[in-house]
DNA sequence: GTCATGACAACGG
DNA sequence: CCCGTTGCCATGA
């Protein structure tokens, strides 16, 4: 149970999409929506988004296992973009073009009662 | 309070 | 498959 914080529902899913993050194993990847939907909010993608480029900064978050669901990495800069696809690949992560990685083979999928 | 912004998603053409 | 539009919602100005 994740259920830290007070009754604020924005702190608890802020809670829960750091674990969930903090669980994606080496050379697996999640996309931001699928992140959101499994934190109990289908419409969150942006907030998760928002959290993680937030907390990357004072936790050490594989942020880089969080793509688009597209599968590929939609980031503009492209030193983050470097960044990101280096780290995919020193762990095992083949990419298929310049951004796009196979999301049926990478995708990682949690056990949803794990976040209840 | 409004308004713009954003490591995005889903859908339509 | 590519492109544009629309929806979403916390955060900061």
């Amino acid at each position: 149970m994740y259920m830290l914080k007070g009754e604020k529902g924005v702190e608890r899913f802020t809670e829960m999409v750091m674990e969930i993050i903090k669980s994606i194993p080496s050379g697996k990847v999640m996309s931001y929506g699928q992140i959101a939907r499994v934190a109990g909010k289908p419409r969150g993608a942006r907030q998760v988004v928002r959290i993680l480029h937030a907390m990357s900064k004072k936790h050490k978050l594989p942020w880089h296992r969080v793509i688009n669901s597209r599968g590929e990495i939609g980031i503009q800069d492209e030193e983050l973009f470097f960044t990101q696809k280096s780290l995919l690949e020193g762990e095992g992560v083949q990419f298929k073009g310049k951004s796009t990685i196979d999301m049926e083979k990478y995708r990682y999928h949690p056990d949803c009662d794990e976040y209840l």
